[in-house]
DNA sequence: GTTATTGCAAATCCTTTGCAGTGAT
DNA sequence: ATCACTGCAAAGGATTTGCAATAAC
């Protein structure tokens, strides 16, 4: 795992939190895998980048390329289903993993182009939505909301007025979905 | 299409939103075929009812079972990037579809059973959400909002305490994401 | 008559699963 | 020694796409 210039305190925070998730699970009765724990190391490490599942197999092969992507998966549901990990979706056709915060976050995505904010003053809007939650009588979890708009350069560019056509517009920012397709076999 | 009891004032007022909707399309250099009509029309007289894809289609094919797949897909990409439909991830692997309202949806699910309710006051919530985003600097479109939890009945299950297990517990209701696969072939 | 749109089927790709081998307990 | 866990490859399923035919314009 690539250490990239954090403090010794850093990384003992890290360590410890690695160590407090490994724990969950030990208590639950799974076992503590060399894979598991280089899974929820790679999420502690990328906080903030909100990765794929591919994405997050990649940065967990630079350290173990035995890791398959079966394991991954395997992990996050079982975290996800603890409260662990939040899944994140953006309307791509996958999801995006994150490890809670105490600080819930809000995503502010762009229907049109994908583009990506963060909403500021987390703190007050997280109580806001616990608030909703409990009026329910329900308890939420740590986790990520995601709101989807039409951003700004869009607005700009129109993409709400006649006439809007779907390929004409440059894209803010959103990978395609799919990757370059090849070949075809002949029919 | 089914009318479903509804009254002609109503009917009229699907009618006159469908022309609204395919007024839209023209005006973007959309052509007004049947099939996106139809298309419209199933998502106007359905709504609360969050279908998917397969759902929708089934609904649509009701009325002109030539209608296919693609086609439903192909309509929903230009009405979801021009701010005429919602798309509701209930992380169920696949999207839902919700005409938008002027008034904002909440919907709180259980990330471990899937078991969904609605909030109320939305009204208000909506206002808070709007305001959120225009603190951004953003206009935000009529949408739905999910909010992952745990439900009730699995925090009294003892979802969330130790020891956790994935396979011991019975879920609340959500179905299973596959559905049941046949015999494999061998290797 | 043009050209966008459609239905079909194949393709693509995310995610899950069966299985036999491995490793944590 | 037991049995949970893993990697692999195949399966499963939602969505997208190429293409020839069709229907809006």
């Amino acid at each position: 795992m690539a250490k990239k210039g954090r403090t010794s305190i850093e990384e003992e925070r890290i360590s410890a939190h690695v160590e407090d998730y490994l724990e969950r699970l030990r208590k639950s009765g799974f076992r503590m895998t060399h894979q598991r724990r280089l899974i929820i190391e790679t999420l502690l490490r990328n906080i903030g980048s909100h990765p794929n599942a591919r994405e997050l197999l990649d940065l967990i092969q630079r350290e173990d390329d035995t890791i398959g992507i079966a394991t991954v998966y395997r992990t996050i549901e079982i975290l996800s289903r603890m409260g662990l990990l939040n899944l994140i979706n953006l309307d791509e056709g996958f999801s995006r993993f994150e490890v809670p915060d105490e600080q819930m976050h809000f995503h502010l995505y762009c229907r049109s182009c994908g583009k990506v904010i963060h909403l500021s003053g987390e703190s007050a809007k997280t109580e806001t939505v616990r608030k909703w939650a409990n009026e329910a009588g329900y308890e939420i979890l740590p986790q990520t909301f995601e709101i989807a708009g039409i951003c700004q350069e869009c607005l700009e560019r129109g993409i709400l007025e006649e006439p809007f056509s779907l390929s004409g517009r440059p894209r803010c920012g959103r990978p395609c979905r799919r990757r370059k397709r090849g070949m075809r076999k002949e029919r």
